[in-house]
DNA sequence: GTGAAAGCGCTAACAA
DNA sequence: TTGTTAGCGCTTTCAC
């Protein structure tokens, strides 16, 4: 490979490479026509800065890292894909590390991007996250960490969520306007502050609404689960509506409902919390809270443009949610 | 942030650093109780070497990057997932570059991987890529390029992909010995050469076996286009068996079956070449023909593995696809 | 078995 | 406006 580097278009020049490297990231100290003939002759030695070395003497790399619990097409890759599409425009890279459900993992995530001293680490934790002194280490050191989606209870993190309550109680509302009384609802794992806030805001808009309306709670941290869950409760009673508080969970109900057959929305009405993308696979298509992965991306990446520039960042940023209506209710 | 350097290690230990660089990785000149001791005051140093300084030194970073049109649920993500667990084994981090349908952005992707010289690119081309120059001047770099799933014509490239022939054939067989002899068959843009093998394979199998079959070709390059192909299709005529391409074809299908409210597999019946997920979604699930992206993942390491090693790459690995029953058919 | 020293390519303080 | 120089942290000859 032959490799260009300043030092080859000084010589070129029969100038210095500071001189060079000024021209290269427009000082302002250098000549226009120096610069005119610096610019030239690397176009022209196709010449691209190692970034090893730039690294090396900032002590910072132009990278991002997303550690998430996996990829699949819930929430996360639209979240990746919105943070990757901002950070190529600022010259910033994105890697990728992966933890499934396994602390053990996350943090040897977390290790390695110290290692290699990313310029941000954008964290979505494990249901089975406790250890708290990797975090405070690394918020310690200079690398800004923000917890997305999946937030620890702790306190003193920087993170960008949705409004979790505000989504749960969103549907709840719907389903009572629609006169929806008696509600399977399903949540995730109760060990997610998310779920638990879902939950709470549901239970709550839901009775405070209507004292004499009915929830049915389920937990189910799998498709599976959640698909059982439906075929369960339909043998025992008939809920008039099914909430669902993540895709993951709606997938699975739906599954039950093409099992049972339930016409949508005559024999059952379904809302669920979404990305917005599965909602669409069915007909009629499924009301939804939209939680944008990729509006939360946009919005992680404003703050890390402002860390960039120097500010300090805000403890918690909040995502509201919309609702969009489909033909399931 | 308190960064340690063997520096540090060399001072603390009254040796030098070279001696501390050389017990770092088990050189073999080094006394075991020197080894012993440096390895000892690492850990309670909290070292971790400078990766910027050890890239620069060796010209080549621990980074594997894969660029692909999207994230987007119907088989990058897994493709991904597969390649970042096995990559952390041989401690290297996945960076990830979207291209969206680009060539453009796809082409500044290749050389934001040249100017961080990753150890290795992966790459799904766009539908719209053309025989680049770029291809070259990276293949005559240093840098191995592998091509995975969607593969250019030109010859002399590394790639891997599942034997989109055989994918097809498959198919095309199992409807059939069902006696399925009316068939719509959608396919995705015929730009990709992927189109046009699986369609080739398909038509040639099914009027191979059964002269008297029919086919209605479609193409459709969206999940809506094939949406509405299918309610065009049962206007018209009534084909007794649905061939998708792809998951983004069978998505689009399927809404629409449920718009027309077809009974599968009575009215019906269909079949899909996948990566396993969406078929799952439905009842009856859908019958497939597997093409794995995690194991196309699996596969492109495996290769990767075998370049780390200094061996040369074969020039194509070729997955064999699988047929999966489900009750669509 | 261990140390001294050069250098990977770049930046920035200091000089001129 | 431009040049000189000293590192950033590590690896690796070459010497002892």
């Amino acid at each position: 490979m032959k490799t260009t580097t300043i030092y080859q278009i000084a010589k070129e020049l029969r100038i210095s490479s500071s001189t060079v490297s000024r021209a290269l990231k427009g000082h302002p100290d250098i000549s226009p026509k120096t610069r005119e003939r610096v610019l030239e002759m690397a176009v022209r030695l196709d010449y691209e800065p190692n970034m090893f070395a730039v690294s090396l003497r900032k002590n910072s790399s132009k990278e991002i890292a997303i550690i998430a619990p996996t990829l699949s097409g819930f929430y996360y890759d639209s979240f990746i894909s919105a943070v990757e599409f901002e950070a190529k425009k600022l010259g910033y890279s994105v890697i990728v590390l992966l933890s499934g459900d396994d602390p053990i993992a996350e943090r040897q995530n977390l290790k390695t991007c110290r290692q290699r001293r990313v310029a941000c680490i954008m964290i979505c934790i494990t249901s089975k996250t406790l250890h708290t002194e990797i975090f405070e280490s690394i918020q310690s050191s200079d690398i800004p960490l923000i917890f997305f989606d999946k937030v620890p209870d702790f306190a003193g993190v920087k993170s960008v969520c949705s409004d979790d309550f505000a989504a749960a109680a969103i549907a709840a509302n719907e389903l009572l306007c629609k006169n929806k009384v008696n509600s399977l609802s399903i949540f995730g794992d109760p060990n997610f502050s998310i779920t638990r806030i879902r939950q709470r805001a549901f239970e709550q808009t839901f009775l405070d609404v209507n004292a004499s309306a009915k929830i049915q709670v389920v937990h189910a941290s799998s498709s599976a689960e959640a698909e059982n869950a439906v075929v369960q409760a339909f043998q025992n009673y008939k809920p008039d509506s099914i909430f669902c508080m993540s895709d993951e969970i709606l997938i699975g109900a739906m599954k039950a409902v093409q099992i049972l057959a339930l016409k949508i929305p005559e024999e059952v009405s379904i809302i669920s919390i979404s990305n917005g993308f599965f909602p669409r696979l069915y007909f009629p298509e499924i009301t939804y809270v939209e939680t944008s992965g990729f509006k939360l991306g946009q919005l992680v990446m404003d703050l890390f443009y402002h860390a960039v520039q120097g500010h300090a960042i805000n403890t918690n940023s909040i995502l509201n949610p919309i609702l969009v209506r489909g033909g399931s209710i």
